[in-house]
RNA sequence: UUUGGAAACCGGAUAGUCGCUGCUGUGCUUAGGCGCAGGAGAGGAAAGUCCGGACUUCACGGGAAAACGGCGCCGGAUAACGUCCGGGGGUGGUGUGUGAAAACAUAUCAUUACGGAUAGUGCUGAAGAAAUUUAGACUACCUGCUUUUGCAGGAAAAGGUGAGAAGGUGCGGUAAGAGCGCACCGCGGCUGCUGGUAACAGGGUCGGCAUGGUAAACCCCGCCGGAAGCAAAACCAAAUAGGGGCUGCGUUUAUGAUGUUCCCGCAUCUGUGGCCCGGGUAGGUUGCUUGAGGUAAGUGGUAACGCUUAUCCUAGAUGAAUGGCUAUCGAGAAGAAGCGUGCUUCUUUGAACAAAAUCCGGCUUACAGGUUUCCAAAAAGC
C-alpha cells in the first residue's frame, strides 16, 4: 500500500470541539474491532478528518498518542486515496488499535468505509 | 573475579519507503497560498505540580502593626529557596584503650523536623502499691507490741510492673536504710576565663542534685511573604446586537418628554436611510525561545560554587508536529541438546519508565538494561 502525495486528496483536519460534537450527534457511525468511524457530508468541499482517543482506552499519554498517529497514518492511506471528498470523519481509538497488525487496522478501515458507502 | 553500597553517565542501532511542523534559500502568484532544494525537530525524569525565581497584569505615597501562611543549630554558596556545601550538637551501631562495673576517651559508619518545656495552658493510655506532687509501703527488710493470723512505726537499698520508679559504682554509716557523709564518674545553674567568625568545646565556680515527656498540641520568640498567573499580557480585528457623532428624508395624524408654572402655537427628540467613531466577541499576530545557556582550557575555594578567555546556537507545536510501515542487527530473557560443567549450538521472544506546551534552579516519585570510579567483604594469586 505505497502512494505518492500527488496521488492523495488533501485532508485538512477538524479543530473545533462544536464541528466534533455536531458529526458526533448528526453524523452516521460504523464500528469495527478497531477503530469507530463517523462521518457526514460537509460544504466546504475537501475532506476534513479529526480523531479521538479518551482516556477511558489508556491512561498513558505515550499509548493514546502511539494510536493517535497510527490512524493517522491509516487515514492518508485509504481516506485520502479512495474516500469520497466533502466529508467529515471522525475516526476514534479503541484499545486494540496500539497492538493490532497495521494490514488490520487499514482493513477495517476500508470494511467502515464501504459500509457507509463512502468508498470512491 | 564475585557480592553489596555510594556517586557520575548512557538509556536501543542502521537502511529503505511514505509522510508531519518550523527555519533558510529560491521559483510562481494581485493576494491568500502553492512548488523545489538544504538543514533542524521530546526527557532524565519532558511526569507529580510540592517549593524558589525571571517575566506579565492588577493593587499600591512611604513605613509599621494585626491577622493568616511558611520557615527554624551555626557558617557559607546562590537571582532565590523549604535546595546544595562545610561545620557543631543529639541519637544509634562497630572497633580500640582505661575501668571491678557504670561510664569515659578516641576512630569510624549511619541518622537527625535540631529555636523555646524555668512565659503560660493542655495531654500523659494499659500495666503497676505508687506516674509529677517536695510522690509512694504490694512482696521482701528493720524496730516495738503481740503467742499464731496480725497491729503501729522506720525505710526507696532488693523484687515485681513499665518507655520511664528520680543519678551510677565503691567505702563509711545505721536497728535496717537513704547524697545521710566522702571519693570517682555523671547532671544542673552561673561565669567581663581560654579556643573558635559562630553553633559549640574546654576550664573555673556553686549546688548533693525529685521537679520527667510531649511544641509535625495550643502557644511564645525570631525571620520571610501584596494578589493572580503565558488560558498572564499586548496588538490587529469579521458578522450580529447595542452606544456616540454628523447628515438626508418623513411627520405634526398618534404617544410622551424638553424649551415653559397653566392654555394655545412653534421648535427639537422618540421614526427611518447613509457615512464615520470608539468599546468589544469569534478569529489572527506577538509573547515564543539567546538563556541565572552549553562546551573547552586556565584559575580561586576543603566543597557547594565563583572568575577569565575562546567557541557554539541546539524543538517551538496549539484537536497540539517531532512520526507510520518494512527489513537487518541486536543488550537481555525463556526452553532444549551436546560435552570439556560453564561454554557451544539450536528454537522462541525482541527493550524499562515516560512524551515538551513561557522559561530557568531544586525537591519528590517511576525506571528494563549497561558503562566508569570509589568503599566494604569473600575467594584466588604473589
Amino acid at each position: 500500500m505505497k502512494t505518492t502525495k500527488s496521488q492523495r486528496q488533501k485532508l485538512l483536519s477538524l479543530k473545533k470541539r462544536e464541528e466534533f460534537l455536531l458529526v458526533q450527534n448528526k453524523g452516521k457511525k460504523w464500528v469495527s474491532e478497531t477503530v469507530i468511524i463517523q462521518t457526514m457530508p460537509n460544504d466546504i468541499g475537501p475532506s476534513r478528518i479529526g480523531f479521538t482517543v479518551s482516556k477511558k482506552i489508556s491512561k498513558s499519554a505515550v499509548t493514546r498518542n502511539r494510536i493517535k498517529r497510527r490512524l493517522r497514518a491509516a487515514a492518508a492511506d485509504i481516506i485520502g486515496v479512495k474516500g469520497k471528498s466533502g466529508h467529515d470523519y471522525i475516526l476514534v481509538g479503541r484499545a486494540k488499535s496500539e497492538t493490532v497488525s497495521y494490514e488490520q487496522i487499514l482493513k477495517d478501515l476500508k470494511w467502515c468505509l464501504k459500509r457507509l458507502e463512502l468508498l470512491a
